[in-house]
Parts: structure tokens; sequence; C-alpha cells
DNA sequence: ATTAGGG
DNA sequence: CCCTAAT
């Protein structure tokens, strides 16, 4: 498979800063397409939006535009150009031990991946991104000619050697556009050539290795480029992803096919908090294209190697100090694959369909939302929440999402990962004003954290709000669909179908059931009985507008669920579920409550009686001091 | 419009 | 949470 993103038009005039301020710029879109064996643009599957919109939300970090390039890069990729012959020979050398067909760096690399065909690139997926004006031959022919003239134009090649502090690979040099100035310091840097995986191939000792070709190594390995100058940061490093263990001597090792053969020997390496001193200023360079056999995960694999980058990149930017280099990159990797290789819900499949057929309008993703940068991302609600009931239970607690399921988790910091409602797309693309989404962020804050000691009357105010604007939203949309889009019929009549209801797909916000709502719910059922459940709602959920009656009910099995599992088989109070620690369980005192209740239910079919003549369980309503009623 | 249940 | 059949 091979998708690759265009980029659609650059229309960033200045630096990339200003749209990290104002999110609202877009100065890059994407879209996603397939390239097609012929080399023809097709519309990607769902499967690949799904992979890439994924990785878009894990990693939100797009390269701003000068992470890219700079003049020193040019001048410095011009040197690597020069110095070709040396490098080549080592190539060589190693490509006949190896059995992987010979490529070709620079211009013809460009041009095969320009026009991408079933040629001589053996490699199962590739990835990459384009830019639109790219493939401009103007461009393509000139680094040809600018490769021609460097290699002929010889007189500081012989200057620069390997000494040089130049030890980019000659790739870049070529990849880059020349006319760069008038395109300014574009991504297109990004292009990319396939790394020689031959280096890889049999035994290789990377004590013989240059520099140089230790970088080389080095992307075969990992897919993406080193600036390190480091010899023995890139030996271990390439061995470790060669053997695809963290256990590395830094030097002295041998890998013979894909196993370690080390041999001894053991220096610190110089690190700057853990991070290779090199490596620091070498994330500048984002590569896009990954390729490779080498690369054992699948497809998104070019995503996940350039995230790689950029996260280790921003961390260092942040100061933040890694806690183990060596095992870092590795363990990001699998964490990252972990993730990714994860397979979507069908729920979440559909969603995407939904947005798929979207962007086909034009835009797949929105760098406002996806360029999400630190601060951005790392913004938590945080909500001490005070639980002072009878039960006197209090719990420290913050809503955050925690694998597609929203629960309230101890204070503790983490990252919020959610996605953006796929309705955004249309609130950009027709409604800006529209606030949905900061309203419902707004009051979700207040009632997300159990409104009901804070503030009865603002809660209910939001809540009110909400409604209106969320149906607001949900007309507007709907509308906007039928009347402005002109979308696959498929999805006019699912908006027509569920025009009547809000928002046609969109799914409720997911809101993790406080400890106070639940403490109300049970209350309620105590009071009203089961499957009284709009009434429980109307008057003890007054204030918690996003409760229905449904979800009352669907609580409550899950509570009855809970109270039978957690409770009866004495489970050592350990969490049936893997002892996350950020999973508050629920207080046993209500699940108490709860199969007390639900033991009683079967039996009187009148429940105001049962309660009344049940002394327990009246006791225990009235206890609580019947919170419910408004 | 509500409920009950399955997903 | 969502969806739907059954009330």
């Amino acid at each position: 498979m091979e998708v690759e993103t265009l980029q659609d038009a650059e229309e960033t005039k200045n630096g990339g800063n200003d749209f990290e301020e104002n999110g609202s710029l877009d100065p890059v879109v994407y879209q996603l397409v397939r390239v097609e064996g012929d080399g023809t643009l097709v519309p990607p599957t769902e499967d690949e939006v799904l992979q890439i919109e994924q990785f878009l939300d894990d990693k939100v970090d797009l390269p701003s535009i000068d992470d890219v390039g700079n003049v020193e890069d040019f001048f410095t990729n011009d040197c690597m150009l020069l110095k070709e012959p040396d490098f080549e020979e080592g190539y060589s050398e190693l490509e006949t031990n190896g059995e992987i067909h010979t490529q070709q760096f620079d211009a013809d690399l460009e041009v095969d991946r320009l026009k991408p065909s079933d040629d001589s690139l053996d490699i199962p997926s590739k990835c990459t991104v384009v830019h639109d004006h790219k493939p401009d031959t103007e461009q393509g022919d000139n680094n040809i000619v600018h490769q021609d003239n460097a290699s002929t134009e010889t007189p500081k090649s012989t200057v620069l050697n390997d000494s040089c502090s130049a030890e980019k690979e000659k790739t870049d040099a070529c990849s880059r556009s020349v006319n760069n100035s008038s395109t300014g310091p574009s991504v297109s840097g990004v292009t990319s050539s396939v790394p020689d995986f031959s280096i890889l191939r049999g035994e290789v000792c990377l004590d013989n290795l240059t520099i140089r070709e230790l970088q080389e190594a080095f992307r075969a390995t990992f897919g993406r480029e080193t600036t390190v100058k480091d010899k023995l940061w890139l030996k271990r490093r390439i061995t470790m992803g060669l053997t695809n263990s963290c256990d590395v001597q830094s030097s002295g090792c041998v890998v013979k096919d894909y196993k370690i053969v080390c041999k001894d020997a053991k220096y610190e390496l110089p690190t700057i908090g853990g991070i290779p001193k090199a490596e620091v200023e070498a994330t500048s360079l984002v590569r896009y294209q990954v390729l490779g056999p080498g690369n054992e995960r699948d497809t998104p694999s070019c995503s996940y190697y350039r995230s790689e980058d950029q996260q280790r990149s921003s961390n260092r930017l942040k100061g933040v100090s890694t806690d183990n280099d060596e095992s870092e990159g590795t363990l990001q990797d699998e964490q990252g694959a972990a993730k990714r290789l994860r397979k979507p819900t069908k729920r979440y499949i559909e969603e995407l369909s939904d947005t798929e057929t979207l962007d086909s309008t034009g835009k797949l993703s929105s760098p406002g939302k996806r360029v999400a940068h630190g601060e951005v991302l790392l913004r938590q609600r945080v909500t001490p929440l005070q639980e002072v009931d009878s039960l006197s239970i209090t719990y420290p607690t913050r809503k955050d999402t925690f694998g597609g399921f929203s629960v309230h988790v101890p204070y503790a910091s983490r990252m919020r990962r959610g996605r953006p409602r796929r309705n955004f797309i249309s609130f950009l693309d027709d409604d800006p004003p529209v606030e949905c989404p900061e309203v419902q962020m707004a009051v979700e804050t207040m009632l997300g954290k159990d409104g009901e000691h804070v503030n009865h009357k603002n809660a209910e105010k939001k809540g009110g709000h909400i409604e209106t604007a969320e149906k607001k939203g949900g007309h507007i949309e709907t509308a906007d669909n039928k009347e402005i889009h002109s979308i696959e019929p498929e999805d006019i009549c699912r908006t027509d179908a569920k025009t009547k209801t809000k928002r046609g797909l969109k799914r409720k916000h997911h809101r993790a059931w406080t400890l106070s709502e639940v403490l109300k719910l049970v209350d309620g059922v105590a009071q009203f009985g089961p499957g009284k459940w709009s009434e429980i709602r109307r008057l003890s959920f007054a204030s918690y507008s996003y409760r229905t009656s449904v979800d009352l009910k669907d609580k409550w099995r899950n509570l009855l669920r809970a109270s039978q599992t957690q409770l009866s088989p004495e489970n050592d109070g350990v969490c049936p579920r893997k002892s996350n620690p950020s999973i508050i369980p629920i207080p046993p005192a209500i699940l108490l409550r709860v199969k007390e209740l639900a033991e009683l239910q079967p039996q009187a079919g009148n429940l105001a009686a049962a309660i009344k003549f049940s002394g327990q369980s009246s006791k225990a309503a009235q206890g609580r001091g019947s919170s419910g009623f408004p």
C-alpha cells in the first residue's frame, strides 16, 4: 500500500509561527491520497484514512515550517553532495553482500518518488508527504541539474571532507528545492530517498563504518535521518534497532543477521540529560518518507518514525528530560506501534468513514486542530472533586479520557487526547461562528466536575445553554450538509434520516459518571424504583441535562454488574480489571446499596412500599439526605 | 415517549 | 454510549 499525503497548497508566507499562535490560519493542508501502481492518485480507503487520522490524532505536531530547513542546511547539504564518491565506495562494497536492489540516490530517487511505479523498489509500503508544488518538473530538473553541477563543479568538494561538519546525506541536498527562496523554506525538504537497507545485510561490523555509513545505516534501520556524528551513539543506536534490543554495548558491536555479536568495550556517550548531544540539533530535519523492510510494524510506520523524531525534539525543546535515553526510542516505538495497531472500534470506523466523505471536499485535517502545541494539548481540565456526602468519600479526580472511555482519574497529569468531533469540519467549512465546542467545553468543565455542590444554578443555567447550543449546532450542520455540500448520496440519506434528531451522527460527548451522580441515581432508584428512569431523571437529575433516562438505565445496569462482580466474590478489594491505579472504583458502600436495591426490586413490585418497610434501604435512602430533590 | 436489552 | 424493538 502506498499512501501519500499531498499538500494542497502552502499558503504560508511567513514562518510557521503565526499559525501556531492562531490555529485558524491553516497554513498547511494535507490531503490523503493513495498512489496506485501506475502512479495515479486515488482517494484513500477508509482504512488508510483511519490510520492517518489516528496518527494525526496521536502525534499532532505537524512540522512547523521552520522545522524543516534553513539556509544553513542547504549549504550543508551541498557539501554532502560533493562528498559522494567517498561514500559511494563503502556503499557499493556493502552492496555486494546484500541482495536488496541497488538503489540510487539523488535525482534518480527523486524521480522515482515523484513517479511512483511498480519499479525497483521492493518495498512493502511507503508513505510520503509531498507538496503539491513539489512535483513541478522544473524543480525536479533543477534538482538534477543541481546535482550535476555539484559533481562537476568540484572546487569545494575536495576541501570538505569527512571532518567537515556537514554530515548530512547527499540525498538531502538533492531533494531540497533549489529555488526555495521563492517558496520559502518549504516543507518540501522532506523529500527523501530510500534508505539503503543493504547496509544492514549480513554481518555488519559497525565499528568499521564511517560516520556517514553509520548514518546511512541508521536511516536504513530507523527510517529516519540523523545528523548525529557520534559514532558510538550511532553504532549503539543502530545495533539496538537491528537487534531490537536495548541492551547494547556502545561499541565493539557486530550485528550478524540481526543479532548482536558484541565484543566488548563500553564508554559513556556524551549526552545532554540523557540525550545524545549531537542528536539535539539533529531533529530539525523532518523526513516523512519511511520505507522499510526493516520495519516490521506495518503501515503507519512512516508517521510513527517521524513522530518519534518530533516527539523527542519537542521534548528536548521543552527541556523535558527523558528518563532513559537508551530505551526511549525503542520503547516509544513499541508503544507507538501498540497504540497505532490497536484495532478501531466499529463505531469509530463508521464515524471515520463519515468524515472521509466530507474529506473529499478538500481537507482531511485541520492543522488548527491537529497541530496541537504543547500548551494546548497539555492543558487539561483538572477538577478537584469534592464528594461530601453521608459516605464521606472524597476523591480528588479529574475527568479524563482513557482508551476512549472517559473516567475520573486521580489527580495526575495526563495528556488529553481527545479527537476533534468530526463535526468540526462542518463548523469550519460553513459556520465558524458556531461556538458549540467552546460552550460545551465550558459547560463540561463546570458540570463535569459535579456541579452539584458547587453551583446548582450555574449548572442548570449552563445546562440549558448546552442544549440550545447543541440543537442549534445540529440544525446548522444538517442543513449545511444537505444544502451546501453535495455529498455522497449515502451521506445525504443519513442526514436525512437523522435530520429529525439533532446533529446527525454526532456522538454524545462522553461524560464520566461522577460519584455524586451515581449517588443520585441510586437514591433515585431507591425512591422511585428501577425502571422509572424518566422519573428519576426529571427529579433527581434536573440539573444534569446531559443525562438521559437511557443513560440512567445504562448506568444502573453497570452498577448492578459492578456490584455483583466486584462485591460478591470478595475480590480482595482489588478491581477485577487490571489494577489500574487511575481508575477509581466505585465505593463499595455504593455498590452495596445497589446490590440491596437490586435484590429488593424483583420481589417487591411496588417499590415505594418496599422502601418504606425495608429498614435498611429506607435508612440508607434517608441517610443520604435525599440529595436528588431540587 | 419510555423501557429493556443487545452491541 | 448507541441503537432498536417493544411497549
